[in-house]
DNA sequence: AATTAAATTTAGGCAAATCTAAAAATAGTT
DNA sequence: AACTATTTTTAGATTTGCCTAAATTTAATT
């Protein structure tokens, strides 16, 4: 496996969701950054390689082996940002692009002697869910912010956008995996949501909403 | 920097061993495990970017910046070995392979923090000196065990050879860093030593004897 | 000095991963 | 059903890093 092709895997494992349906070559070259007729390129190859199935216009969908070797390259990918965070202090915005290279170093005794290491987490910095050796995993039984009722109440447990800037504000009001969170109420016009915050109370957009995971 | 530049400048590095002197594309061909046309490919692109001086059929040497980037890399090389026997108690004849790897990971931030998380060591599993952030070292005033004359005692400070075969044999003879070691007598014929190693005796080969640091 | 040997470079080509521009297929709309 | 718009694929080019085979330069030997 090149690392393009981890790349694409992973892309592609990523847009399916879990799910089986067919990932339409656009979604793929956007994601990517790159063009469709280089998506098309590395869908033959993937499929060549029998880790995606591939027809001529109809997208591409993901094999058993596929699923597979995408959570492998998930796990490391995750591992990796739980020991920057955990053993090198970073702050949990800071690790994404790091993990993006780490997760393509080649030896199954570095990641299981990191995952020792680590004391076999189960959640990465963002609570999102780190596949174990053979890919089981359990994800959190979550609901976004934005879908809850007024009066609901719960602990964060993960975000949805992991971008820097995102994780950025919510660092700046302190709001982090673990705190506890209430509803106290909603705006009707534009969706933004008053809440308690641990101690604090504060009022988030909707768009803030629509990427925090409770539970 | 490309991986592949990074590669090749350690190596030209390496086989420079610190001097100024120039290097031949043979000598570089043949540690990469390369072909000699493509060193002079190679020599070019260092030669545009300014990190080696090379002029036809004279061969490359380093320049300044070529050594500091250099440096930087065998300061990463290193650090990750250290890494990996410490806290991801890999053997020392495990961690090359993996560090090769490790070596071009691109994160300035990573790098310091793992320095710091080592408690910034000044040698690496294989007694080798570890460059600071600004390329500074000490290397150990050591000699060969193989140079040295008939009563000398010192301690194991570093191997020549790091091959996973030799530094096994090494395991094996419990011959390791830190290993207070003894002269006890010399084979005139094929030039292998009595040693005590230890409280042990032993004796080895005149070409083992070739690849241990005492101090 | 001429010849041979070795080292090095050039020329031309190949595979991976990308791109642009054009063609083909599919989906959406009158 | 026919036309249009969108998506997707193909064709051909580019860059990086490598190769082989041939040409060139330098070194070593008669
Ligand atoms: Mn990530
Ligand atoms: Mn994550
Ligand atoms: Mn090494
Ligand atoms: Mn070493």
């Amino acid at each position: 496996m090149t690392r393009s092709e981890e790349n694409y895997l992973k892309t592609i494992f990523h847009l399916g969701n879990g799910d089986v349906g067919s990932i339409n070559t656009n979604a793929i070259a956007e994601q990517m950054e790159t063009k469709p007729s280089s998506v098309t390129d590395m869908a033959k190859k993937l499929a060549d390689k029998g880790l995606v199935h591939y027809k001529k216009y109809q997208g591409v969908s993901m094999t058993e082996a596929g699923i597979k070797m995408a959570l492998s390259i998930v796990r490391k990918h995750r591992l990796w940002e739980t020991f920057l965070v955990e053993k090198l202090d970073f702050a949990w915005d800071e690790v994404h692009e790091v993990a993006e290279q780490l997760e393509h170093i080649k030896s199954e005794k570095l990641i299981d002697k990191l995952d020792q290491l680590l004391d076999f987490p189960k959640y990465d910095p963002h609570g999102d869910p780190i596949p174990g050796k053979n890919g089981e995993f359990q994800e959190h039984n979550k609901d976004l912010l934005s879908e809850l009722p007024v009066g609901a109440h719960g602990v964060c447990v993960g975000v949805k956008d992991s971008s820097s800037a995102f994780l950025q504000y919510l660092d700046k009001h302190e709001i982090s995996i673990g705190k506890p969170i209430q509803i106290l109420g909603k705006e009707a016009f534009d969706g933004s949501l008053q809440l308690r915050i641990g101690e604090r109370e504060h009022t988030v957009s909707h768009q803030i909403a629509c990427n925090i995971y409770l539970k």
